[in-house]
DNA sequence: ATATATACATACACGAATGTTTGTATTCTT
DNA sequence: AAGAATACAAACATTCGTGTATGTATATAT
């Protein structure tokens, strides 16, 4: 075969990277073979193979392009306090929520994370790496909770952290349910209004 | 081989169920070989498919197994309404978590339908009934909330389904980090403080 | 007591996935 | 312009898991 240009090689890597969310969503991660992540980027094994190391290295590549999207959404909103945290809090999760439930492409990528992979073999030591990225979307969760008490703008009842933490499971368990059962759980009718239901609560 | 008594049946049945379990647990259900979860159980492949089709058929002995445990803990406690309704739902809520903390089987268990199976090839349909039970159990906390409200005993500015989607997602997001971090989340400090802070904000 | 079904162990056949190696047409380098 | 590196495709060897078929000792039924 000819050899390509450097940038019809990096749109190769791009293309076997968007198959690999594909073959990965559909079949599961471990149960998904690199030739057929091939065949859907129309190309090789041979060419996977120059790409990545295997199919864990795929999966490394895949975890960064989401996980950095995730934070370019996620900081800025959080680095500056309005007037109506609570407020603030559910707009973010609203948008959240939304932009998962509207680029298909980032849905099936976090489905592939949160439900297709079960983090077993060489898949194993991912975890730690996962919890990292975790913990730092969640110090950027907590961080905010403690400059909003320290405003005054939030009883300070509980330990920012704890507070953080809830926020946090209602919003993974969240995202969880509605990734989970796409048939059951609606954007508009279940998604908004539990989101509205838990921000309500919380005055 | 000499064959076993009927007695002696049931018991490498179970064995080989609960050899699953960890097979699952340690390796993920795709990546786990049914000659594992057998050498594990002390016995053949040959015991194995005698007791079961496929490793799908496990997987569903396992499932009935874990819900049937799970609604047994669940039904009753719901089944009425306390004096005070929160105090009631927290109260069972941490009684699960704990439940799953202190009973290392039932949390190797659940993890492995919340972690270690990507629901793919063989088990896509699986989720599918998956969706039914989480369906029943969802139904009992919207009729206990519907009933609460009935009481007036809970503003009913939302709706029964919303508030008990709310709870439930609360409830398995918690669930999901404990057991997907199990370093970093630690039952007495964060678990039970967060439950408090949920239900103390919810008043 | 004998026949039969049971509860497995063992052996076999097949497919599929992986990692590697080799081949090759170009692109890039100098 | 020519050698070297690149970007793959194609072929190979090996491993591993599955399903099934077969063997067999014993419990159970009659």
């Amino acid at each position: 075969m000819a050899r390509k240009t450097k940038e019809e090689a990096l749109e190769t890597r791009e293309k076997i990277l968007d198959a690999a969310i594909d073959i990965f969503f559909e079949n599961g991660v471990s149960a998904s073979s690199l030739n057929e992540i091939a065949q859907r980027a129309g190309v090789t094994r041979g060419a996977v193979y120059w790409h990545f190391k295997n199919k864990r290295d795929i999966f490394d590549a895949l975890h960064e392009r989401l996980f950095k999207s995730f934070m370019d959404m996620l900081s800025p909103r959080l680095d500056h306090i309005d007037a109506d945290p609570l407020q603030q809090l559910r707009g973010l999760q609203i948008d959240l929520m939304r932009e998962v439930h509207t680029n298909q492409m980032k849905k099936r990528a976090i489905s592939v994370f949160l439900l297709k992979c079960d983090y077993s073999g060489d898949m194993k030591d991912f975890l730690i790496e996962q919890e990292k990225s975790k913990f730092k979307s969640f110090q950027i969760f907590a961080d905010y909770v403690r400059r909003v008490q320290e405003q005054k703008l939030m009883p300070a009842h509980f330990a920012p952290e704890v507070i953080a933490r809830m926020y946090h499971c209602f919003f993974s368990g969240l995202l969880y349910e509605y990734l989970r059962f796409p048939g059951t759980i609606d954007f508009d009718t279940h998604v908004v209004p539990s989101i509205n239901a838990f921000f309500s609560r919380m005055a």
